[in-house]
RNA sequence: GGGCGCGUAGCUCAACCGGAUAGAGCAUCGGAUUUCUAAUCCGACGGUUGCAGGUUCGAUUCCUGCCGCGCUCACCA
């Protein structure tokens, strides 16, 4: 609506340029002006123009608002300031097409893969993954929401050095056998009744402490490593059993806030169905790897890094190894994690030549995202016959925390070098900030600091160390707190009814606190902001919505029929008198450029701030507009039609955040 | 040392490809017909956008140099 009109408008001026003064502008930029008194879009090309036309700005802006003719849905244009174009649309008609509603993007019919989470299997989900699956998981929504076709994948480390270590801790440190450990997973009491990435949380922690205490033990941790990675044996079962437990506590978790998925790969199958093998060879063959023959890297096959002067400089080449090479292959012959991931992101691709085998997981409960229920599978050796297919995508988006920017550098620098430059131009690394402790949060939650630590701003969490808040905790407090404010606003309704919107109400708070900060900012976290249900804030947009379904439900009307009815717009649309209406109306008009702003940009925050302001706007129109005591039945019919256009786009905002609000609050 | 990122109100953050008076929330203070439920609204207070130059009609935004902070660069994953 507002997108179409705009593109209208950009359409017509480039046509008009070309026609009259012979010039082709790469860019038009459209802008709103600071106020819907000025008009619904601002023009500023202008002043760009005046350089290549040797005429004053605002000279092109009158010559052009006099020449140019009508322009469809656009009232007239008008000269502001010293080169502004400020155009004003007819309000009527648009209004009339936002009511209508019908503006979907076709589907392109290509697949987007996105992958995030990616926990390792070795303990439980901290504040740091939520950011990470609530990025994600809103991307996914937001992708979709634009029509397009998208997997979502959590790629599973179940045979690294993280699992390794719980394994180490549970064989050596608690020195269990294999038939206890299957019992620890079965029964929680040997665990003393917490979930078993609670338990592993904890023994990770103890293990990283007990590896200090002697090398003998951190030579026990590279033993368990390769066992692991070797398969076959009984530490790998208890690895494989263990993981896969840890796993589903993790989706568990993850469920619970609205967060699916239909693919997970996971490391063991990348080696046991010789992934790499596969990828070496075509490394190999097109000469992106070599065999360093001197230096510190001999004997291992390395490949140059994007950017450094080696990579673009013959002259660097002839005067000794490059030592700052990535090593891809160690001297031993083993692969290193790049290495991998390279053969990982051909498969992706359709790149690599093999499949995974693929087998049934995890199903999904029929909720509001998945009428029907859904189906997790997962990657297997050798799977079962019938399954969808996953991989051979056409553009991915991995949702990394931006630490590991380099390792991802490199596996697109590999991708480009193989030839594969179209996909290399398509691998988006979703790149985000991490999630770290205010020093008053960690000393909350009883955690000793040093001097040092005090001092800073944050302090990054870590598993290592068991040091940072647990998802399932966070989102406990949440409920708890929320169910308290219900309790105190709610009293006639049944308490179970109350925790149910303490849910929602928690929900929103926590997707809507990791979606407000953009990417690159670090969060500090803090319970008193994470737990705030006032201001800028998920439960303040739901409220909003709440409150609009309030009018409907006392005026004992629909507003999806308001909407079908016959509507007098004009006299609440048109006019000065009625901005701040007209405001709120285009502001709901703007949801379909802010999805598409969001996706160009991979930043969901736009879109978090987006429904933030919608929901102001409706809040501030819902107390300067009494529209139950509306005397004029044409005007409070309109005016219902205004709340009913702001309640569905906010809803449609929030959806795509993965918020939906309770009818009550 | 190389690479990436950050520095904006007391605090936490915005600012669309360079555009009109740099905006929100929190905190503080003052107010809102006991109403379509106040998880709300209105107002006040609060800024040399780290510093110094440059480009431009116009710079928080782009360029250069400094200062400060974070992350990263292993034959760990």
């Amino acid at each position: 609506m507002y997108r179409e009109l705009q593109s209208q408008l950009v359409q017509h001026v480039r046509a008009f340029l070309q026609k009259q003064y012979q010039v082709e502008l790469k860019n038009i930029p459209v802008e709103q002006p600071p106020s819907v008194e000025l008009g619904e879009y601002a023009l500023t090309f202008c002043f760009e123009l005046a350089k290549k036309l040797r005429k004053a700005p605002r000279k092109i802006a009158e010559e052009i608002v006099a020449n140019i003719g009508p322009i469809p849905g656009i009232e007239r244009l008008e000269v502001a300031g010293g080169g502004y174009i400020n155009a004003r649309v007819d309000r009527a008609q648009l209004a009339k097409k936002i009511v209508s509603g019908s503006t979907e993007s076709a589907p392109t019919g290509e697949k987007i893969l996105v992958e995030h989470t990616s926990i390792n299997p070795n303990k439980a989900a901290h504040i740091g993954h939520l950011r990470n699956a609530i990025l994600g998981d809103t991307f996914v929504r937001l992708l979709r929401a634009d029509g397009r076709h998208v997997d979502v994948q959590n790629y599973i480390d179940n045979t690294g050095v993280q699992v390794a270590d719980v394994v180490v801790g549970l064989m050596y440190l608690e020195k269990k056998s294999k038939g206890e450990i299957e019992r620890l997973i079965t029964d929680p009491a040997p665990r003393g009744n917490q979930p078993i990435d609670y338990y592993c949380w904890d023994l990770y922690a103890k293990v990283s402490g007990w590896y200090e205490l002697s090398p003998e033990n951190k030579q026990t941790r590279l033993k368990m490593l390769h066992e692991i990675e070797a398969g076959n044996n009984e530490a790998a079962e208890i690895a494989d059993i263990l993981s896969t437990a840890i796993l589903r506590r993790h989706l568990e978790t993850m469920q619970r806030l609205g967060i699916y998925y239909d693919f997970l790969p996971r490391e063991s199958e990348i080696l046991s169905l010789h992934f790499w093998d596969l990828a070496f060879a075509q490394l190999k063959e097109k000469g992106v790897l070599y065999l360093e023959m001197e230096g510190k890297n001999k004997g291992c096959w390395v490949m140059k890094r994007a950017g450094t002067k080696a990579a673009d400089s013959e002259a660097a080449e002839q005067s000794g190894p490059d030592e700052d090479a990535k090593i891809i292959v160690r001297s031993n012959g083993t692969v290193t994690y790049v290495g991998k991931d390279i053969a990982y992101h051909l498969w992706k691709f359709g790149l690599l030549g093999r499949d995974f085998g693929y087998r049934r997981f995890f199903h999904y409960a029929p909720n509001p995202d998945y009428p029907k229920g859904h189906e997790v599978w997962i990657s297997a050796k050798s799977g079962e016959a019938d399954h969808p297919h996953f991989g051979g995508v056409s553009a991915i988006y991995n949702v990394i925390d931006a630490r590991q920017a380099d390792p991802q550098n490199n596996v697109i620098e590999a991708l480009r070098l193989l030839g594969y430059a179209e996909q290399a131009a398509h691998y988006t690394h979703l790149s985000y900030e991490m999630v770290a402790l205010t020093p008053r949060c960690a000393a909350e939650l009883g955690y000793d600091l040093l001097e040092e630590d005090k001092a800073r701003a944050f302090i990054e969490v870590s598993g290592r160390k068991g040091f940072g808040v647990k998802a399932d905790d966070l989102l406990d407090a949440l409920i708890a707190s929320a169910k308290r404010e219900v309790d105190l606003r709610r009293t006639e309704i049944a308490d179970e009814e109350r925790h149910t919107i303490a849910q929602h109400v928690a929900i929103g708070a926590l997707r809507y606190f990791m979606l407000k900060f953009t990417k690159n900012s670090v969060i500090a976290f803090d319970f008193k902001e994470a737990l705030s249900f006032e201001g800028e804030t998920g439960p303040y947009c739901q409220y909003s919505v709440v409150r609009a379904g309030n009018i409907f439900r006392k005026a004992g009307a629909d507003p999806d029929a308001i909407l079908r009815e016959n509507i007098d717009l004009e006299n609440i649309v048109t006019g000065s008198e009625n901005d701040d209406i007209w405001s709120l109306w285009l502001t709901a008009a703007k949801l379909g450029l802010i999805i598409d702003q969001s996706i160009a940009t991979s930043e969901p925050a736009y879109l978090a701030k987006y429904a933030f302001q919608l929901a102001q706007g409706f809040n501030n129109f819902y107390h300067r507009h009494h529209i139950l005591t509306e005397a004029d039945e044409s005007r409070k019919k309109a005016l219902l039609a205004t709340a009913a256009i702001a309640r569905r786009e906010l809803i449609r905002a929030l959806g795509v955040m993965g918020i939906t609000a309770p009818s009550v609050m």
